[in-house]
DNA sequence: TAGATTGTTAATCGATTAACAATC
DNA sequence: TAGATTGTTAATCGATTAACAATC
């Protein structure tokens, strides 16, 4: 039964592609070779055919590939063909604004609890959905069959919080604290380091400024990674 | 005049690297080796010293490296030590958690200004800055000497938006919204894809279930990529 | 059938790890 | 000086690209 471990830069392309494949769903295009839609998206034939067939044959020789068909094929790979059901811990700013942000739940992300530890902001409703205590957390975590925990709170706190969803059975951790999380390696955590980010960002502004100003055509870029 | 290209793998370590340094640091911790580093971080003492020794030696044969000079070095590297001026250009949920994380102006990212396009939310004051009309970007990154815009727009309007941020020659767009960016190669775009990242951790969930539950040893994770 | 385009193997390129001579 | 640990070269590993036979 041994899978041959996909390697997570494959993983990270996917979602690109399903970004694309569902802009050529939507303006009614039915068939896309991998020639044509690695143009689309400045990256090579050879890469798309290549990460695809990873996971199984999709397309047909001398046809290409049919859009809606590999768009849903990608939706299962990844997981999102079936619903999901979160909670936030820390209703801060971003906590908030997370909730607010209703595209998730078009992919079938679904908020279903939030939680703080700071009892003013308890009782308060987000978007339908009341801040419940902290102390609450590992119960509705079990009674509602929640997969992943986003966590929105200062990093001084997110240690020992990730400790807590360990022991209450979460599978997964978004995770916006800026510290790594010592977790069991059963529980998937997916970092978002805002600040790194901005960091990476300000190291290409300088080196590119040492460079001396380029020439300047327009290039589309590539995914983040 | 050459530089020899630095790969974006690296310089996606650095501000991790960064962030265990300042930790050893508030421990009044003075030097440390590539192999104690390397133990705390998660990763090979190899690895550390190749990354370093791109930039430059930083340490000493027999002694490790002086975690408060590495320190400074890397913030040097990354342009943090430096100011940057930046300008949010969408004063939504996400715009203005990000107004209101304070933690980006303790690390020198300064928000000078926020735009909207709605007309309704001008004027409001979000943690001491006003929000202006759209109409105004241009003017405001041109004479506030702005470095960076923030994209927190739906997609829809971000490309539109990054055309006139490259003709108001704005040098870096962190970019929120979910569509890739074509703006001319001198200006950096960082891509954060946040429903990206949501489905690699949906992907993982599903992947790890898959291999049926394995042993349950703690292990810390590395850097998100 | 002939042309197109995939699936897949082989070649290349780049990144990580290992090894060790240089040197503090 | 002897021990420790870097800087750097060499070896390995993995990911990307190129090539082409299989096949629709």
């Amino acid at each position: 039964m041994e899978e041959k471990e996909i390697s997570q830069a494959v993983i990270g392309r996917l979602p690109r592609y399903l970004r694309y494949l569902g802009e050529l769903k939507d303006e009614g295009i039915e068939r896309i070779s991998s020639q044509e839609l690695s143009d689309i998206m400045q990256t090579t034939a050879s890469q798309i055919r290549q990460d695809l067939n990873t996971f199984g044959g999709f397309g047909q020789q001398g046809y290409g590939y049919n859009v809606s068909y590999l768009y849903d094929e990608i939706r299962k790979i990844l997981g999102i063909d079936k619903e999901h059901r979160l909670v936030i811990i820390g209703a801060g700013h971003l906590g908030q604004a997370l909730v607010n942000y209703t595209n998730f739940e078009r992919r079938g992300f679904m908020f279903r609890g939030i939680f703080d530890c700071d009892p003013g902001i308890c009782g308060k409703v987000i978007r339908g959905i009341r801040v419940r205590h902290m102390e609450e957390m590992a119960d509705f975590i079990r009674e509602n069959d929640i997969d992943i925990a986003v966590l929105t709170i200062p990093k001084t706190s997110a240690v020992e919080v990730a400790k807590k969803l360990a022991d209450c059975g979460i599978k997964g951790i978004w995770n916006f604290a800026h510290v790594d999380l010592p977790v069991p390696k059963q529980i998937q955590v997916e970092n978002v380091h805002l600040s790194d980010s901005l960091m990476k960002l300000s190291y290409n502004l300088s080196s590119s400024q040492e460079e001396g100003a380029a020439d300047g055509k327009v290039d589309s870029n590539g995914q983040n990674r």
